[in-house]
DNA sequence: ATTCCTTTTGACCTTTTGGTCAAACCCACG
DNA sequence: CGTGGGTTTGACCAAAAGGTCAAAAGGAAT
C-alpha cells in the first residue's frame, strides 16, 4: 500500500525524488540500459530504499510513461477548432516544439518506448490517442472542407507535426553535430522553419472565399 | 585475425547470418536490450560459435552501424546539383521514403543510437555528416539566391526531411496504432503527403524568373 | 588417408543486476 | 519519554549476461 497515492509528506518528497532521477536515466538509456543502482545513486537514494517505494524497475518506468502520456497530449487537445484554422495549427506546433525544448527527457523516454514497439503502452495508442487524434482529424477535415485550410490528409499532417517538433529533442546530439558547436540553440531558427513550412503548407488558396465556399 | 575481412566461403556466410541477426535483435531491443545470447539464437549458432567471429557484443554493433552509415547516406550524395531543384529534392524524400519503407530495422537502429546520445558514432556526425550535409545545402542554398527554390534554411530542410521520412520507419507502432489495424500500409499516403508538403514549401512563387533573377 | 588449419561447442568464470529481508533508525503523537 | 508507525540500510541471493578455454569436430589440400 505504499507506491502510487503519497501519503505522507516524506513519501511525496521521494518519490517525486526518483521520478525525476529515473527520468535522467531511462530518457539517457532506454529502459533496459537504465540500472536501478544508477537510479538510486542518482537520486541519493539506498537501492532497498528506492525499492521500498516502486515494487520494481518496471513499475517506476510505468508510472513516468503513464503521467507522462496526459500532460505529453495536452497540446493537441488545446486544438478545439474555434479559432482561425492555420493559427490553431500553428500554435499546436509551436507548443509541441517548445515541449522538445522544455522537456526533452520526457520526448526521448517517449521516443525509446516507441522504438522499441511501445510495449507497454500499445494499447493506450491504438485506444486514447487513436480516439484523441480522430476527433482532431475531424476537425481539421472540416476546415479543408470549408476551404479555410489547404487540401491534405490530416492523419499524415498530425504525423507530421509530431515528427518534426520531436526530431529536435530525440535527435538533439545529430542536430547539434551538423550545425556545428558554435550554433547553441537551434530552436528560435527551427520555429521560423516550422511556422513557414506549415503556412506554405496549409495557406488556402486565395481564389476559395473563407466561407460558404462553392 | 578472423573478424573483419571475410576470407573463406564459412566466414563470409557466418558473418552475413549474424549481422542479419544482430540487425533484428539490436532494431528491437536496443544495444543494451539484446543480449548475445538472443543474437546467437537468433543465427542459429551456439555463443561461442559467434564470439569466434566478432570478439565482442559490441564489435556487432559497430560493424553494423559503420556499414549501415555508408547506404544511409546514399540518398543524400546523389542530390547534385544538376537537375530540377525542386526533382532533386522530392527525389530525395521519396528515396528516403523508401529506405524507412525496405529498411525499417537499420532506421531504427540508427534511431536507437541517436536518441541515446550516438555514443559510438558521435564523431562521425560531427565530421562526415557535418561535411556532407554543409555541401548539400551549400548547393540548395544556390538553387534559392537563384529563385530556382523558395527561400527557406537549408539545414532545417534537411532535417525535416529525415525526420519526416524516418518517422514512419521508427515511430511505426504508433503510426499503425492510431491509423487502425484495417489501414497496413501508410507509406502510399506518405508519399502523397511528403510531396505536396515538399512541393508547397519549395516551390518557387512565378515571379521570379527561372534563370538571372533581379 | 594424413595433416594442418578452420570451425564448433560444452563447461566454466566473473561481473552485473533486479530484488529480498531482517534489523536498525527516525520521528511524531499520546 | 516511549511506543508504534513509517523509513532506511547492510548483507545477501539468484538469475542473467558477457566472455573464456581447452578440447573435439570438420574439411580441404597433399
Amino acid at each position: 500500500m505504499t507506491p502510487p497515492v503519497a501519503r505522507t509528506r516524506i513519501q511525496r518528497k521521494n518519490i517525486a525524488l526518483i521520478s525525476e532521477a529515473a527520468l535522467n536515466i531511462f530518457s539517457a538509456h532506454g529502459f533496459r540500459g537504465a540500472t536501478v543502482d544508477q537510479i538510486a545513486r542518482e537520486a541519493s537514494l539506498s537501492k532497498p530504499n528506492l525499492l521500498y517505494y516502486f515494487p520494481s524497475k518496471e513499475a517506476i518506468h510505468t508510472h513516468l510513461l503513464s503521467t507522462l502520456m496526459d500532460t505529453w497530449l495536452d497540446p493537441l487537445r488545446e486544438l478545439q477548432g474555434t479559432g482561425d484554422p492555420l493559427d490553431e495549427i500553428l500554435t499546436y506546433v509551436r507548443r509541441k516544439l517548445q515541449m522538445s525544448r522544455d522537456h526533452p527527457r520526457e520526448s526521448r523516454l517517449f521516443a525509446n518506448e516507441i522504438v522499441q514497439g511501445a510495449p507497454h503502452i500499445l494499447d493506450l495508442l491504438s485506444t486514447d490517442l487513436k480516439t484523441l487524434v480522430d476527433e482532431k482529424a475531424t476537425i481539421i477535415e472540416g476546415w479543408m472542407a470549408a476551404g479555410r485550410l489547404a487540401p491534405a490528409d490530416p492523419y499524415h499532417l498530425i504525423f507530421s507535426i509530431w515528427s518534426l517538433t520531436q526530431h529536435y529533442a530525440d535527435f538533439d546530439v545529430q542536430v547539434h553535430a551538423v550545425l556545428g558547436p558554435d550554433r547553441p540553440d537551434p530552436f528560435p531558427q527551427a520555429e521560423a522553419y516550422l511556422t513557414t513550412l506549415f503556412t506554405r503548407m496549409l495557406a488556402p488558396s486565395p481564389q476559395t472565399p473563407p466561407t460558404k465556399a462553392s
